[in-house]
DNA sequence: ACCAATTTGTCCGTATGTATG
DNA sequence: TCATACATACGGACAAATTGG
């Protein structure tokens, strides 16, 4: 009753979020260059006000979220890769009940760019890689998890040649769920040759730096895989995490 | 120098990672349900093997990724929201050096999907919200700061109208970045009436339900911002970071 | 509204393994 | 090779906040 409320309030958060806020800040700020090692646990848990206990509890958050990485010993600065949002990202899709007619209207969109970035941008030696890619699923044609996970890295493969890495931060968490979903598909519909078709054309039409066309095809194939999975008689608004 | 070499490498991660891992597990597999209360502290240290400290470590990353939340004292199983993944991917980009062209490429792609669906979901409520903003921006034309603000409400009521939550996760960091960057175009070229007239435009297309010319509008007004961009003798190939 | 038990937040001390000079 | 520094992990302790009776 009594008590003055100026001083009820003093601490907001618990001292490791505290922790954990204050190093992303000085990374963020750039008084910790990348690359740079972290000051040992004691030195931080002294200069913080701290025990290394809770200084500990906060250098996992920061380390969690990618911007330290352990080397050996020590922690030391990093980048964030976006590689490792992607997983995280999937997975709160999953858990929120995603539909498969999102994923695929956002595939479309996503993988249509990245095809006619791709036309723009490749060079040599990625076109060769889908070559390989592509000579490969030819071999294994009958092997239907081998055909999935040849089509997810055709596309990975497309995806990197676009050279745009915002596009591939927001692609990599749908590709994620949606190219996976081909595993549903194909034990049941056998469609196999329409990919690896598909896939040729537009290998073809990258090498004659066709960008239009390309697009096209892109949509087609991906409307291909819409078709196929509503074929095997799955609902498009359902959540995927039945399904896969 | 007799000691078995079987059992050198037992232990490949920090005990506080098997921790994250774990518990990560048991909520993705559902042992956990979203909405329960986390086993006490103490329950899961025993139950997991480790100390107290060690667990709280662990706990640390799983409450960072967002799979469980304060709920008071304890700690509650929670779906991750997305828009928590956006900042720190945002982040990821800003620091990874991405450029304006990047952003540009796939805010293009990710808008124009953004605005073609909202014309086959939108409500009489999201309508209301879009003239709403649309009429304020008209009124605080010249507050460039407002203008801005409003830029990007506009856009992200669209992508709400969208009911596409695969998209809203793929654009969200994205347009953290993109649409930010009008406060450098605006301040030196005035342009607030341009993108006043596109989202009138856009809106009356989409309550004409013309999905075809809405499309178009849309790319027209990034591209807009793209020449403006330009214009201000800003490279596109340069990261942003300098720039915000 | 009060009391008691539970649980978290924080701290301290210590032992162990390992990398580095 | 040896010694040191450092991170990892454990055990125990206590205050504060929350919960349930």
């Amino acid at each position: 009753m009594l008590e003055a409320p100026v001083f009820s309030k003093l601490t907001l958060a618990p001292a490791y979020r505290q922790v954990a806020e204050s190093v992303g800040q000085l990374i963020s700020s750039g008084k910790l260059r990348p690359g740079e090692l972290l000051p040992t646990e004691m030195e931080l848990a002294l200069h913080l006000g701290v025990n290394r206990s809770t200084l500990r509890e906060g250098l996992r958050a920061v380390e969690h979220e990618g911007l330290v990485r352990r080397d050996g010993k020590r922690l030391r600065v990093a980048i964030p890769h976006y590689t490792d949002l992607a997983t995280r990202a999937s997975r709160a899709l999953t858990m929120q009940q995603v539909t498969f007619r999102e994923l695929w209207e956002t595939a479309m969109a996503m993988e249509t760019l990245t095809a006619v970035l791709a036309v723009e941008r490749i060079n040599g030696e990625a076109i060769s890689q889908l070559d390989a890619n592509i000579a490969e699923m030819a071999a294994n044609i009958k092997d239907i998890d081998r055909v999935v996970s040849l089509d997810i890295e055709f596309h990975d493969l497309l995806a990197e040649a676009a050279n745009n890495r915002a596009l591939s931060l927001a692609r990599e968490p749908i590709s994620l769920l949606f190219f996976p979903a081909g595993k549903i598909i194909l034990p049941r519909l056998k469609t196999q040759k329409r990919i690896l078709d598909a896939h040729k054309k537009i290998i073809e039409l990258i090498k004659q730096r066709n960008s239009q066309e390309v697009g096209t095809w892109m949509r087609r194939h991906l409307a291909d895989m819409k078709r196929g999975y509503q074929a095997t008689g799955l609902d498009m608004e359902q959540p995927l995490d039945g399904a896969l």
